[in-house]
DNA sequence: CTGAAAGCGCTTACAG
DNA sequence: CTGAAAGCGCTTACAG
């Protein structure tokens, strides 16, 4: 008798609920009588093996419900079919909806997606979980909308495959790595633009933090506020506004509601918009009645709001399947050399109750 | 020479930036002078090991900057340290909540986390991710707050390490795995009670799609709702509903504003409740004036609208972070027995503008 | 307390 | 077209 036991003959069906030991490259060689270097080729594709021998495999390797372990895959070097996103958040929209479109698109290729939160910006923080991503043996997906996500960009060492997803890159900036946005900026100076076309004298602006190391630079949305007020010869106000949430919004519309001055209101996503309705609320100034208030990301609950809110919408999805298809051409060289190229999906403003006319 | 190749001398400093070729524990072990079974020993804590060469080890861990493959501890049979998420969303705010909670316990632990969504509750969808799962080696944990996600978790084989979150289990059943739920059921019936308390001949019930086979079992929201409306001597009126998001709710809520007995409603989720909110405005209806509204799950944005929505606060991320603790248990157990048993987080009903006396 | 052996499931060269 | 060998980085028995 072999070393290893029993040689089971009742491999009809694949087995159900049960948990017999998953069959390996070598069961499938032994019962179709070819080595286990034969069953290789046929499982990846060799040009050189006899159809028939091919076929007899194939067959076995249903019969057995035979699955090359990904373990073993990785192991012995061969390609592996894994991402791991890392991001500073799970839950904000414009993150959950950039991580749906990268799972979307990567369980179609047969990749297998690790999720790896960024807790802080600080070199430890961002080591460990760039190591436990390296240690997956794929490559790397990163999220760059905020500070944390920017920061661990710039610390993913050079032999490992990335790609990012970021905010629009200021003037002529070339990402370091392959990376896919959208013109939030042009986005933000076509909201902006539409609300002094309506009449307001100026237009106020909630800001979302920036992504650049201390702040040095405002983010593309503040950019691209801030140039339409400048196109229009408007000197642009203080943008005020200090975090990504509802409550960040809140205190940004407390002081905004108190500014008789203040008629129009560009939000840099749709949660702070929200927050700026409620203080709006709560001082007795109607939207858009005494102020049109512009969102920024298109949250899917923004239609339902009353008013319902104004908003530029983002294709997060887009982002994340189009960065996902730019790490796959790095992991997996296809016949063209690899996209380092970048990916654009266009923002459209949605014109809701929450913006009107002076 | 060895046949490997030549030994650098110059290993002062971990590599940075750069894709050095990672130590393995044969490096650790040339540099330490000791056999690499014996750096094994040590990263595993083996107490067979005298100080002095575990202390020496240790330190060229550190100065090689040594991290143990994860692929090649999974191949050799090791405990596995990941976990994989099945889900059929990432983003609607129960899901993306859990899934942080499961994150964050998973990562203090020093697991990798993979997600894996499900399409449908089709056989072979599920079987997909489940086979994808396993190949990861280590543990599945199951969302099954709805149909799709029970279907998944009906199917996980045995042999399979596997918790679950789940909705609060009918009367008596005990979930077939490791199971973590809030009682909504009791929290509904708090709630519905609650609305009977200020003086509302009824209440209406917006219910979010059950999670059994055939919808056959109402969801325990709808069964703590009924009951304390029988409780009450009150006939449930027929719930109305199809669907998780505003969009649904809207709809429901539009029917339900046609109907001038209705001056209070539960709802299934917060999503469902924001499309009812908006249904009333639209039809004329004041809330709370004129009905009546509490919502499910607490999301972020809830407390910032207008009306300010009062809502059943659900501990999604200690459900997470709970369920992955099960699963621990599974995975490497500690000192006591697995704990098979289930827990429990404690919803609490939040009163806002949204719910009022009639 | 420590080392030499065999194996996890696969792959990439090397031989027929 | 196909097989026997060596190795990926680790582990668990087996010997000292």
């Amino acid at each position: 008798m072999p070393v290893t036991g029993h040689t089971r003959a009742d491999a009809a069906a694949p087995p159900e609920g049960e948990q017999r030991k998953a069959a390996s490259i070598r069961d499938v060689a032994r019962v179709a009588g070819v080595s286990h270097q034969t069953v290789s080729r046929v499982i990846n594709d060799h040009p050189s093996v006899r159809p028939e021998t091919r076929d007899r495999v194939h067959a076995v390797i249903a019969q057995l419900g035979f699955r090359r372990s990904a373990t073993a895959l990785a192991l012995a070097g061969g390609p592996v079919r894994a991402v791991t996103v890392l991001t500073s958040n799970t839950t904000l929209y414009g993150y959950a909806a950039t991580l749906q479109g990268v799972e979307e698109e990567a369980r179609a290729a047969g990749f297998s997606v690790g999720v790896s939160v960024l807790d802080s910006d600080e070199d430890a923080d961002i080591d460990r979980a760039l190591a436990a991503a390296a240690d997956s043996g794929g490559g790397v997906l990163v999220i760059a909308y905020d500070r944390i996500g920017a920061a661990a960009l710039e610390r993913v060492p050079s032999g490992l495959a990335c790609t990012a997803a970021v905010e629009s890159p200021a003037g002529g900036r070339i990402p370091a790595r392959p990376s896919v946005w959208a013109d939030d900026r042009a986005a933000a100076r076509e909201a902006t633009a539409h609300l002094l076309g309506l009449g307001h004298a100026t237009v106020h602006y909630v800001a979302i933090p920036s992504s650049s190391p201390g702040a040095r630079r405002p983010s593309p949305r503040a950019a691209g506020w801030r140039e339409a007020l400048q196109d229009a010869g408007v000197t642009p106000p203080k943008p005020c506004g200090k975090g990504w949430d509802a409550r960040a919004g809140y205190q940004a519309g407390l002081a905004l509601a108190r500014d008789p001055t203040v008629t129009a209101v560009l939000c840099g996503n749709d949660d702070l918009a929200l927050g700026v309705l409620r203080a709006l609320h709560e001082a007795g100034r109607s939207v858009p009645g005494d102020v049109s208030v512009i969102g920024f990301d298109d949250a899917p609950h923004s239609a339902y709001l009353t008013p319902s809110l104004s908003s530029v919408r983002m294709d997060f999805t887009g982002i994340g399947r189009a960065a996902f298809a730019l790490l796959r051409d790095q992991l997996d060289p296809p016949g063209a050399a690899a996209r380092s190229a970048v990916e654009v999906a266009k923002p459209e403003l949605v014109l809701r109750e929450s913006s009107l006319a002076r």
